[in-house]
DNA sequence: ATAAGCGTACTGACCAGTCAGTATCGCGAG
DNA sequence: CTCGCGATACTGACTGGTCAGTACGCTTAT
């Protein structure tokens, strides 16, 4: 039996969710871990008994968000049978993932960039996931002759830049909001791939 | 009449081009002052005696580099008539200055991200000037009838984001070429805003 | 008993920034 | 011309605050 209907958060989740905040809002460096320590109500035992170190913390908050885009980017993969809708589902569920979660966007873009060669591995580990994603489903479009041939590799990267400046721009300001982003955003990749509906 | 035929680099510019080198390659923090001071042959007085501190040192490159970028684009403009033929020569602009100058490229677009607050005024202050040139050239296009009317704010926005990923991966792994990008990615933009040519 | 889970006081390496001092120059007065 | 003087450019040993990481002890559950 669980002691309470209300089941206390874990040690371990405050550290993450503390972590995250304190992460998000002001960098890797400039937060310290008597900060996190504070903010999570623990101690600096348990954060080491928990994780290896500050560097492995952050990184365990980046890889759970990137995890959570993919599922969800493959969850709606999965729900359709044409590749164009494919990219296109694929390319909604990673919008809609990031305006969802403001606090792990900027954690995973803003600040997992900049850190040094230990976490620019991390960086472009995650970015390659994503682009390959895309790149997979665009290449299947090309196939099939949903769209005219294009070089995917350049076209799946320039499509996640984009996604990725948009959704820091509105990280930071609140601007533009999610249904003119996904209004404005989807039509215009789809369109620089000469796709027409 | 002038010493030597090749002048001697001022010290200041030996430390600016050793901080260059070193900031692009580690990273902001991962580059420690002493590193600057052996790789330009310099003293860590003439650091302090040029600079106010590490971080405005870093951002004087900064500066300098985004400084440049506007230049060339304005100029790229300036010999354009047409509106539409301007935002294409800003954009190849930018582009050709970013893959001629591969490290101050990876010190603006990536070891200037993440960095905390101070830095993130910084970054975002480039970013909004490089926005909002691409930006009023594109309301005239729009204005004048050469594009169908867009959420310009948005395009702008992406097409930077755009511009950025593939510069940066080209920066990490020398593909695609510049000629690949310029090719690829220029129609590619384009198309995005329903240009035909 | 014993180990998982956590608290707290402590350590010491690291490194940005300081400062007292040196070198070299241009310039005006004698 | 040359001496004194202030300004500019630079040197490098030193300092002191900071903070990630550690040592060790106390609980509670099994």
């Amino acid at each position: 039996m669980r002691e309470q209907v209300t089941e206390p958060k874990s040690t371990r989740e405050r550290i993450l969710d503390a972590a995250m905040e304190l992460f998000s809002a002001k960098g890797f460096h400039d937060t310290k871990l008597d900060e996190i320590v504070a903010q999570a109500s623990a101690s600096k035992g348990s954060i080491y008994f928990h994780f290896p170190n500050k560097e492995r913390l952050f990184i365990a908050l980046v890889d759970q968000f990137a995890d959570l885009i993919e599922s969800r980017a493959k969850e709606a993969i999965a729900g359709e049978a044409d590749s164009i809708r494919r990219v296109q589902a694929a390319l909604e569920a990673v919008l809609a993932t990031f305006s969802k979660y403001r606090r792990p966007a900027k954690l995973l873009l803003v600040q997992a960039v900049g850190l040094g060669t230990v976490f620019e591995r991390k960086r472009i580990e995650v970015n390659d996931r994503f682009v390959l994603l895309i790149k997979t489903y665009l290449d299947d479009a090309v196939a099939d002759g949903s769209i005219p041939p294009v070089n995917t590799q350049i076209v799946s990267h320039a499509w996640m830049g984009a996604i990725y400046n948009i959704v820091i721009q509105w990280v930071y300001t609140g601007e533009p909001t999610k249904d003119d982003i996904m209004e404005a955003l989807l039509p215009l990749l789809l369109k620089s791939v000469s796709y027409r509906e």
